[in-house]
RNA sequence: GGGCCGGUCGUCUAGCCUGGUUAGGACGUUGGCUUUACACGCCAAAGGUCGCCGGUUCAAGUCCGGCUCGGCCCA
């Protein structure tokens, strides 16, 4: 057998398997295998939107762990990576660096930029994931952005479109009059701000009287299209049914009775506008009023808005308010608290504007999302009700299409004659309408040449939301289904409402089926105070450096001890460095094996004279894997890292390592058979625990695999090693009783030894134990050369009368005491000075 | 206003589903020790009325109800 290296030097072991791992393309699914069953893991792909963060490391080491346990658990592993390219995070950007707006350049030109940044933000990313050393199969990268992938995007909408499941529209949207684009509701963020709430008075017509109304938002005033009063609320329900003036416009509008009213919050009198809130859509709805149009698609009051028009929304409502005062109008306004919708990117105030749109029928599914979303299995558990409130809650149509330059297009045109609708059909995808006319002659209803290519495009949720059948093969293999649906679906706390919402219910209406079997959360990463962590905070970490200065393996830890599965937790420089010591822990003890085993010709247990500790020591580990291999499966990582940090270090190297040295280095006293009892103990109990660690700290485990086990195990990497599966007939527990006894009263005497400021090989003439009874003497003289090895006793006497209040106790074994008679010397000439 | 999650030594975290040991671990603190792997080590110590109140039970950190504080999501 080989010995270690004294130092652990982690850049050198990392950069090394990350490289041969991928020369031997270990990590490739294996088609031709139809023996093992397959695990899909959908990697979500992630927006690159420049280095890697901790966030992301928190997660590829979730699924990566995930990877590596499943392939040792005999599956055929499919571990893809993806990135989704699309989106208005880039778009801005590139308008930013540029300083320049998207519509005033070509849209091809725009577009190469948005792919350059994207390009150089992927090479970053990537770099890190590497660093991290994910068992990815790289034969499988994509990106979003090439043809060949809208290839699916815009496949999966014609089907759909065939399906009846994609439809144009013209509704309300939230509309974002920055971004000049409809977004969806996931889009939309939700901030606490000030405002001010406007008492206004509305002649009620043909009368002096007037109700009052509170509005927060006056500009709208000239699209009021109703007033509504809570039909039971005493004070107002005699005028519904009335007519009333709007100010300012003097248009006459009806008083309606709606029971969604609160008739507490200011005055019990609202005014319906087109739109002002998604309320409003709905009473607009339900009692069919009309709709004036008052935004224009930039923000600005439009035609509709009479002397107010071209004016912006803040201009507006200033010279309306100014104007209410001058009529004597305004009874008074207040400072108030509100909650306002706004744009996730832009944090701009989001419109609801009537548009015509390109939408999914999603609100008909949402019955069978939540079906299949019970059916799938959450780690943990109670975060599948976010994705099933989510999808209660919604109450639009997702709007697919989008106003916006860097994105899938929609492959559609309309005949310039007749506006007929033409969609492309399968085998003409990729298309960019744009460029590109549809595969006719002519308009089949008018039998017009000339179409208008569609300039939306689609929504980056329809990129990514068809990840699962995409990663399995669809549509271009036939035997896809080997993967589809996906086994696992990793996702965060902060995209169940959209990536894991959007893959069920994409993934439903296309093949009936579910999108994954089960899910697996992950939470944030905090800063190491606790807050979320932001470089405007000063508690942002980055990862490439962290990666850098402690290696993966240690970060690896972090990830997965960090916390619970599903909660999130803080980056702290701590455990990191609690991770590294660890590993140069398993180091020292696997080099100090190393050494103690060169003479040892791996064996099988039927050859072996296990002696008390070596029974117990195995029975330990067994156990252990037992609790780890229950971890894994549950997802459990820190519980699973936990058992197996803890056992490594302390019964492991603290207990046995110390208990048995002697054994190993003096096997004269001890016997030839006794030290290979020991050897052979090492040598398996110390392979389970780099099999048990290898998911969570892939380099290390190999490096010392490769040096002290390759050559015996076979395996031509630790990653192939089939996992240690539990053996319970290599649980003993008696031999675990009658070792921790053992276990405990060497502590002991070493303890005597450490409180008498002895040096701990300062020899014992005389051991005297009182056993107590029968059992627990014979434990004792069945290990004593170990116990006189460990402890330096001359002599060992194991008496079986009860100690009587002699001795010292050996803790948990309160009827074991022991007299040690030690060698009369002061501590300088223990140590030898 | 609704939903979900959480409140455990100075700090972070496990245990709670399936009630029953002295509530486990890490970091930090303090003291001791060079021990033929490791001072990035070993041995030990101090530090917790498990958010509050009530209930169920022989027994509650764990189950039930209420309250409170914090986080996230939604209206």
């Amino acid at each position: 057998m080989q010995s270690l290296p004294k130092d652990y030097n982690f850049a050198e072991i990392e950069n090394k398997w990350q490289l041969k791992w991928q020369e031997m393309s270990i990590f490739r699914y294996d088609w031709n295998d139809t023996q093992r069953t397959s695990f899909s893991i959908d990697t979500p792909p992630p927006y690159p939107s420049g280095e890697l963060h901790m966030g992301n490391v928190l997660n590829w080491t979730y699924f990566d762990m995930v990877a590596r346990y499943k392939r040792s658990r005999g599956f055929n592993v499919l571990f893809p990576q993806g990135w989704d390219c699309h989106g208005l995070g880039i778009e801005i950007q590139v308008e930013k660096t540029n300083n320049i707006r998207k519509r005033d350049l070509p849209p091809d030109q725009f577009r190469n930029m948005c792919m350059a940044l994207v390009e150089k933000y992927i090479a970053m990313m990537k770099e890190g994931i590497l660093k991290l050393g994910c068992s990815i199969d790289w034969s499988t990268e994509y990106k979003t952005m090439d043809p060949d992938y809208w290839r699916r995007t815009q496949l999966s909408f014609i089907l759909l479109h065939k399906k009846g499941y994609m439809y144009l529209g013209t509704h309300p949207v939230n509309w974002c009059p920055h971004d000049e684009t409809a977004i969806a509701d996931a889009e939309v963020d939700y901030i606490k701000r000030e405002g001010t709430l406007h008492y206004i008075r509305f002649p009620l017509d043909g009368t002096n009287e007037h109700l009052l109304i509170a509005t927060s938002r006056p500009e709208f005033i000239p699209a009021c299209v109703a007033v509504e009063v809570n039909p039971s609320d005493e004070r107002f329900n005699k005028y519904i049914g009335k007519k009333i003036v709007v100010p300012l416009v003097n248009r006459t509008v009806t008083i309606i009775g709606e029971e969604s009213v609160d008739p507490c919050f200011g005055t019990g009198v609202v005014q319906i506008c087109t739109y002002g809130d998604k309320e409003d859509v709905k009473t607009v709805l339900k009692h069919k009023l009309p709709i004036i149009r008052l935004l224009t698609n930039n923000g600005q009051i439009s035609e509709a808005g009479g002397k107010y028009a071209g004016l912006y929304q803040n201009q507006a409502r200033t010279a309306i308010v100014a104007d209410l005062t001058t009529a004597g109008l305004l009874e008074k306004s207040e400072k108030i608290m509100q909650e306002v919708g706004v744009c996730e990117r832009c944090k701009t105030h989001v419109e609801i504007l009537e548009q015509k749109q390109w939408f999914m029928k999603t609100m008909e599914l949402t019955d069978a999302v939540v079906k299949a979303t019970n059916e799938v299995v959450w780690y943990p558990d109670f975060m599948k009700n976010r994705l099933i409130d989510w999808a209660k809650a919604l109450d639009w149509d997702w709007v697919i299409s989008r106003q916006r330059l860097f994105a899938t297009p929609i492959p559609v045109w309309y005949c310039k004659s007749c506006g007929e609708l033409i969609i492309a059909e399968p085998d003409w995808v990729p298309i960019d309408p744009k460029l590109e006319g549809p595969r006719l002659k002519a308009c089949p209803k008018c039998g017009g040449t000339e179409f208008r290519g569609e300039t939306d495009v689609f929504d980056t949720w329809m990129d990514s939301s068809i990840t699962c059948a995409v990663h399995a093969g669809w549509p271009d293999r036939a035997d896809w289904h080997r993967l589809f649906p996906a086994s696992m679906h990793p996702s965060g706390t902060d995209i169940i409402r959209t990536w894991a919402y959007y893959l069920m219910v994409r993934h439903l209406a296309l093949f009936d089926e579910t999108a994954y079997r089960s899910v697996l959360i992950n939470g944030m990463v905090l800063g190491q105070d606790g807050r979320k962590m932001s470089k405007s905070l000063k508690n942002y970490a980055a990862a490439p450096e962290a990666l850098g200065k402690y290696g993966a393996d240690s970060i690896r830890q972090w990830a997965a001890a960090g916390g619970a599965t599903g909660s999130d937790i803080p980056y702290r420089v701590q455990d990191v460095e609690y991770g590294r010591r660890f590993l140069v822990k398993l180091w020292n003890a696997s080099g100090f094996a190393s050494k103690l085993l060169t003479d040892y010709v791996p064996s099988k247990e039927g050859n072996i004279d296990l002696q008390p500790l070596d029974k117990w020591m195995l029975s330990k580990a067994e156990n252990t894997v037992k609790k780890v291999t229950e971890a894994f499966e549950k997802c459990q990582f820190n519980i699973a890292v936990e058992e197996v940090r803890n056992f490594t270090w302390h019964v492991l190297c603290d207990a046995y390592l110390e208990a048995v040295k002697d054994r190993l280095y003096n096997p004269e006293a001890h016997g030839q058979p006794q030290k290979v009892a020991a050897q052979y103990t090492i040598y398996e109990v110390l392979y389970k625990m780099l099999q048990l660690l290898s998911p969570v700290a892939p380099h290390l485990t190999e490096e010392i695999y490769q040096t002290l086990y390759a050559e015996a195990k076979g395996y031509k990497s630790l990653q192939l090693a089939p996992w240690p599966s539990f053996n319970p007939e290599q649980v003993d527990e008696a031999a675990e009783r009658r070792g921790d006894l053992i276990v405990e009263l060497i502590g002991q005497v070493r303890r005597e030894k450490a409180e008498k400021r002895m040096s701990l090989n300062n020899p014992i003439k005389l051991l005297t134990i009182y056993a107590g009874d029968h059992s627990a003497a014979e434990a004792i003289t069945s290990a004593e050369k170990d116990i006189k090895g460990a402890c330096k006793v001359e002599k060992l006497v194991v008496l079986l009368e009860e100690a009587q209040g002699r001795g010292r106790e050996v803790v948990q074994f309160a009827a074991v005491h022991f007299v040690a008679e030690h060698q009369a010397v002061t501590p300088q000439q223990s140590r030898g000075e």
